[in-house]
DNA sequence: CCTATATATTCATAACTTCTGATGTGTTAT
DNA sequence: ATAACACATCAGAAGTTATGAATATATAGG
């Protein structure tokens, strides 16, 4: 599956599209560069988990949870859904999903090499 | 190519993984989180540049390219080869590579989907 | 209505990133 | 040896992001 270095883009022109991208593409990057949110989306990616939930097992802080699902929601990664007092978040970009499936393929799959 | 989001992770005990690789993780994502960053690696995905082709075709000052070349290399995510005066930079990890290569397909690539 | 629970927001502060301009280092040619 | 070029590094300012404590909102139950 990897592909070899040459063929990953096809042909140059296609690095203007990627200049168009760029502002895109890191915004999105960055909002996965954070451990905390990086590992939220990764329990989401199971299925939805409410506030309290994300706050046990991740041992984080009520606030700083609710901030990183603010910023995520923000940047329209996840969504909510409320059942009386508690809300359950699940995540919404299918772009977000598939980078975070090959990270964890690359950083927690059978060969992840450490290179 | 892309999955059903229920099938991403196998099962749950992979989630202990994730969380011992996140730091990991993280740091290359925080890498790539940069839209000259993503730039440079991007054109190095076409092979070999030096520091003054990266600086014109991006338009950024020379402190500012060789600033963010040291921090890629720190990263040990590009490796310089010295031929004369001027200095060649190349893609070394194929983890960012494949990232890149996902990122480019979500974003530029035919669907890239706005959503 | 009052209380408890779940979550969100605000604000101040601390920590990190990135940029610019100046200076330093290595290489080539004269 | 010196000048010119390519690149690296430093130091500080400016901007951005994270964090914790406190407070606010929404819902459910008595």
């Amino acid at each position: 599956m990897p592909l070899p270095n040459h063929t990953i883009f096809e042909d140059d022109e296609k690095l203007d599209a990627m200049a168009e991208s760029a502002r895109d593409a890191t915004a999105m990057l960055k909002a996965l560069s954070h451990e905390g949110r990086l590992m939220i989306l990764c329990y989401l990616a199971h299925g939805e988990k409410s506030v309290t939930e994300l706050e046990d097992i991740l041992s984080m802080r009520q606030s700083a949870v609710s901030q990183q699902l603010a910023r995520l929601r923000a940047d329209n990664l996840i969504e909510a859904r409320r059942q009386g007092k508690t809300i359950f978040y699940s995540i919404k970009d299918e772009r977000a999903h598939q980078i975070m499936a090959l990270v964890y393929e690359l950083f927690c799959g059978p060969d992840a090499a450490k290179q």
